[in-house]
RNA sequence: GCGGAUAUGGCGGAAUUGGCAGACGCGCUAGAUUUAGGUUCUAGUGGGCAACCCCCGUGCAGGUUCAAGUCCUGUUAUCCGCACCA
């Protein structure tokens, strides 16, 4: 019998839908089980491969919680905001709202056919009036916490299409469109303050179970640093410097400071700086690199003495040149260094490049003059007045116990982790529900006139002056003060993307609901998110933007847990066949809906699960398609195999009994290739031995079925077995019964395989090494030679080490 | 530059604790079946050797150990992220 995947995915998939087998349901009484995915955005080029690598991984899992006796949450949505819609539809003249509608359908259309188990009836969009309410309602009470405020920041500006950019859209410091040159620009834009929860967000990661490499990441991101805060006076003023540093213990070795271009001190010391027309031109030229380009350590330092204002070292009175370089940031600290060119790579660079002096106070390393000495953990302090003689160490809690007694410097801990901006000077996001009036500043609209809808109008076009092309719709922009009655503005920045997709899987669990983001029971039920996977790339953005606002719900009182997601995994990358990444440009792309059209959604999703280790990049491979769609065929073809006999058969029950554990701990521990490649192994069994029992079929259909779950049901009601095998329940094992009653022991001599014996499991040490010794390849090579040690590793060899 | 990872046959990968390196799949070779084969089946397949024995073999160089893909030291190469892409 042929196995014609296309009728049997289409007629399984329609009773899945029609008997909706996958909705989450309200037995509130069962454990329940929320599987998340990161939800898609609808890009023109509809799926990519490396989007069901993700689905289908939670989709097994969500299959096996089923049928474990789990209520199952596995919900899907649209993350639909974006800028490459919003390009798309000026480019073309096409709505936004029509592109991603379409994109929308397309996108469904393709998630369908490859039979995920999603509830379709909790989908979500975030740019749905009823969902971004939601997204408004959520920066209101982060309004009013005052954790959004307002500041001056650099935007990427086009000179030539005069509109703002996305870091994306400058390539080498040019207009991605136009080639023109790309500035910094100052703008004031709509902050969030992330870094208020700073701590919260390192100390929190302590109770969950991400994965290593995603917690690591995340606090290097944060980047929590312990130093202090120093003030160094102007001399000639009564003025000083505040300049923050990790490494107070070498304040003795300073012999220069570095402010960032930008620092205030070079406007408000102008008439001081005798060369401040060459300062103005450095900055100028900072402007225009990213701050990546920056700090890149390889690079030639530059930079401009400023002649004429110099600092004093509070700790020895010593005069201080003071220099502007690009290297150091505004963003960071105070946006002020101490250059110790000894014991800091970067400085020591600065210094050798400009002939500043390098003395060193951490004896213990190299010759300084040579190159810096950092890793001073064993140094011993020198130079450095009374901090002689100390270890590192101690020396930093002495000298910020000196600053703190005559008050000119502080313990302070610094993140790197800065405020998130949350404006955009464009069209298609969710617009900021606040309102400019005169007299009373900023006034947020009343929540019952949530949701503040985006204008439905034809020209959604950029302005020629870095507004937003909300700000020509004026109809829509004045309005009266919600407070005073006043006439009064909107605002007219909108969200980023980033703010519908840091709450969505909150809606998912009461999707229709209009008088609250989710119902409080509801969430309290389904919340935490139990497990969450997504790409690597979404670590340090988007993971740590959506634990920000689920702590600021919890301190609402929104949400029942200061965490929103219990586990976190992330899968590798799918690369073409040539090993680079999947791009247009490159022409490797690989189209799910033909390896769906060629070989069913059961072989692709075989394939993107046996592909390589879940948590790594890896080639796509259309012969490795082949392979798994062979597979499938000789599952099918195990119909043929089938006898009446119930139960498993004895010479298979140990293997059976084992692959059902295999099988059941590789799904959880994501190593999906080696559960597939047992399952594999399972039908040669059956194949060499030319039948299959009942009982074996339906052990391997269901452990099969999570991955292939159109052809499992097709032969689950072939061979006459009971109900939907969506409904039936997973396998259990036997522990004692995965042991095998005789084994095989490797003997070796010296560490070499030398022979093999078999014996029973429960073999003693003693009688291993008799069996050992007295084996016949070992008798061969022993002969004549002493025995200097015997190492019996139970149930797995003997080592006989000879002289 | 900063941060995160990776390196095993011709290829994707396997090897939960240091204990038979190469499971499973692809590809390849030979044979069988088939009107045909880009179908299916059987056997073989890390390298060296005619061959058993044996020797070599997990990026590279050292080290620890009875035993190292796995642990330690050093080193090289490649990939991913870097805050307005999602």
């Amino acid at each position: 019998m042929d196995y014609t995947f296309s009728e049997i995915e289409k007629k399984w998939q329609d009773r899945w839908e029609k008997e909706q087998t996958f909705r989450a349901g309200d037995d509130r009484s069962k454990p329940k089980f929320y599987g998340l995915v990161e939800f898609p955005y609808p890009s023109g080029h509809g799926l990519h491969v490396g989007h069901p690598r993700s689905y289908t991984a939670l989709d097994i899992v969500a299959r096996k919680r089923r049928l474990e006796g789990y209520n199952v949450l596995y919900p899907i949505g649209w993350d639909a905001f974006g800028l490459p819609t919003e390009n798309f539809a000026i480019k073309n003249h096409i709505h936004p709202k029509k592109v991603t509608a379409d994109n929308i359908a397309n996108f469904k259309r393709q998630l369908k056919s490859i039979g995920f188990s999603f509830d379709w009836s909790r989908e979500i969009n975030t740019t749905d009036e009823a969902y971004y309410k939601w997204t408004q309602w959520i920066f209101l009470q982060l309004f009013k916490r005052g954790l959004a405020y307002k500041q001056e920041m650099p935007i990427n500006w086009c000179t030539s299409c005069k509109v703002g950019l996305a870091n994306e859209e400058v390539v080498n410091g040019v207009c991605e469109r136009c080639g023109s040159e790309v500035v910094q620009k100052n703008k004031s834009q709509w902050m969030l303050k992330i870094t208020e929860y700073a701590q919260r967000l390192i100390d929190d990661l302590d109770g969950l179970d991400f994965i290593e490499k995603v917690k690591i990441q995340q606090k290097n991101w944060i980047g929590r640093s312990e130093g202090a805060e120093v003030d160094f006076a102007i001399a000639g003023t009564e003025d000083h410097v505040t300049v923050y540093t990790t490494r107070p213990d070498t304040l003795f070795g300073a012999t220069y400071m570095v402010l960032s271009p930008e620092h205030p001190f070079v406007e408000k010391y102008k008439d001081k700086i005798a060369n401040y027309a060459e300062a103005v031109a450095y900055r100028e030229e900072a402007a225009r690199k990213s701050e990546f380009e920056r700090t890149e350590l390889a690079k030639d330092k530059t930079g401009v003495m400023l002649d004429g204002l110099r600092a004093i070292n509070p700790v020895n009175g010593r005069e201080l040149p003071i220099w502007i370089s690009d290297y150091v940031l505004m963003s960071y600290g105070t946006g002020a260094i101490m250059a110790v060119p000894a014991h800091d790579e970067r400085d020591w660079e600065f210094a050798k490049k400009f002939g500043m002096p390098i003395i060193e106070v951490v004896a213990g390393g190299e010759d300084v003059q040579a190159a810096a000495y950092t890793d001073t953990s064993s140094g011993v302090m020198v130079n450095s007045g009374f901090l002689d003689g100390m270890q590192v160490k101690d020396a930093i809690s002495a000298i910020i116990d000196d600053l703190e007694k005559r008050g000119i410097g502080h313990r302070k801990v610094n993140y790197k982790l800065r405020d998130w901006v949350f404006s955009r000077q464009r069209y298609w996001g969710e617009p900021i529900p606040l309102v400019w009036c005169e007299h009373c500043g900023w006034v947020p609209l009343p929540e019952e006139q949530l949701p503040l809808t985006l204008p439905e109008v034809d020209n959604y076009e950029p302005t020629d002056n870095g507004e937003s092309p909300l700000a020509k719709m004026t109809d829509w922009v004045n309005t009266t003060c919600p407070k005073c009655g006043a006439p009064a503005k909107r605002e007219t920045d909108t969200m980023p993307q980033w703010a519908g997709s840091s709450w969505y899987f909150l809606r998912y669990i009461d999707p229709h609901n209009s008088e609250a983001l989710a119902d409080k029971e509801l969430l309290d039920y389904w919340m935490p998110v139990d497990w969450y996977n997504g790409g690597m790339e979404h670590t340090t953005l988007h993971l740590l933007y959506s634990r920000f606002w689920y702590k600021v719900l919890y301190d609402c009182g929104v949400v029942p847990t200061p965490e929103p997601y219990q586990k976190r995994t992330s899968h590798g990358m799918i690369l073409g066949e040539n090993n680079e990444k999947m791009s247009k440009s490159r022409g490797n792309v690989v189209n799910p809906d033909d390896i769906v059209a060629s070989y069913g959604a059961d072989t692709f999703r075989c394939y993107e699960m046996f592909i390589g280790a879940f948590d790594q990049a890896t080639p796509w491979s259309a012969n490795g398609v082949k392979g798994c769609f062979r597979f499938m065929e000789r599952v099918w073809n195990l119909m043929e195999l089938l006898t009446d006999e119930e139960g498993y058969s004895p010479e298979l029950e140990g293997t059976m009994h084992k692959a059902v554990k295999k099988v059941s701990e590789d799904i959880e521990r994501m190593k999906f290739n080696t559960a597939i490649a047992t399952l594999m192994s399972l039908v040669n069994d059956f194949n060499r031995r030319g039948k299959v029992t009942r009982g074996e079929l339906a052990t391997f259909l269901l452990l099969l079925n999570p991955t292939a779950p159109h052809i499992t049901e097709e032969m689950w009601e072939r061979a006459g077995f009971a109900g939907l095998l969506s409904a039936a329940s997973w396998p259990t094992y036997d522990e004692a019964k995965t042991v095998d009653d005789e084994i095989e022991m490797v003997l070796q001599i010296n560490g070499k395989v030398r022979g093999k014996m078999t014996v029973p499991a429960d073999i003693s040490r003693e009688d291993a090494q008799t069996a050992a010794l007295a084996n016949e390849a070992i008798v061969a090579q022993t002969t004549g030679k002493q025995i200097a040690k015997v190492i019996v590793v139970p149930g797995k060899l003997v080592n006989i080490v000879v002289k």
